[in-house]
DNA sequence: ACATCATGATACATGCAATGTTACATGATT
DNA sequence: AATCATGTAACATTGCATGTATCATGATGT
């Protein structure tokens, strides 16, 4: 499988969405994303239902942000476009019949719940807003 | 993508060859794991090539431990698979030409690090041997 | 020797989910 | 009315674990 990109791809659209003026149409986005823009208008569906940005039709239309970036987290876009599988490794899916697979699979979800959890408060912990300001910091030079 | 599971199903498998006598054969493990005996042929060959089992051809063959159980963590089974990709998300492939997206795949990278960290330790600190001694204490009753 | 059993290895098929692509409908602006 | 941009549906592509078929190789038992 692939690897999947959203969660970093729409990342990267909204911090530019913040330091640019007006509309983006999906286009645009694309371009940036080195994708398509039926890709762009799929993705950024799920960022438009959470209310993190909105999407006007015609002439001067596009995707346009509608909260402060501050209120955002790496774990509310995470969500947003859908909150993927994190891991590419696990369980077989059935319930297991078998005591010692029973065991083992408690064993590997045990050591992947801890991962998955701390993984989930990193993400919940970072601010769209503090990677702007951050961003700012290091490539805009010190003031 | 289909989820890796082929350290729980090794672990699983070595687990059930320490309570076994004698070799176990590829068609007896398939039925185990409800699979077909090439698939547990090219699952296993990792772990031989790592020195955990040896395989036995004609009369009276099949697949034995080469080592105690105390020696096998669970870290040494996901690698001795092939260490597999942990993470489902993660970032495009290509080197990122923006600075924006540099940034945000840090980030977001950072996290995942952070997690990878804890699950690797995590999966070094439990031996098999333990697993077996969990599996008797909870399933053999107290003595 | 010879039949049988088991692994080793190769080649190809399948399933699945993100991603890529094409095509057309809908609504807003000029 | 023409143009622009999104919304949606349908289908193709890709990557990787897994499933499957087939034959070669080596070990064991008669």
């Amino acid at each position: 499988m692939r690897r999947d990109s959203r969660l970093s791809r729409m990342l990267h659209v909204l911090l530019h969405m913040a330091r640019h003026d007006g509309p983006m149409t999906s286009d645009m986005i694309a371009g940036m994303l080195r994708t398509n823009p039926v890709v762009v208008r799929r993705t950024m569906a799920g960022l438009r239902n959470a209310g993190y940005v909105r999407s006007e039709k015609g002439h001067g239309g596009g995707w346009v942000l509608a909260c402060d970036l501050d209120k955002i987290t790496l774990l509310d876009v995470h969500r947003a476009v859908g909150g993927p599988q994190i891991f590419a490794i696990g369980n077989e899916s059935g319930a297991p019949h078998c005591l010692v697979e029973k065991l083992v699979n408690q064993a590997v979800e045990d050591a992947l719940h801890e991962a998955e959890a701390l993984l989930i408060a990193r993400f919940g912990a970072v601010s769209l807003g503090q990677l702007a300001r951050d961003f700012d910091a290091c490539y805009e030079g010190p003031r």
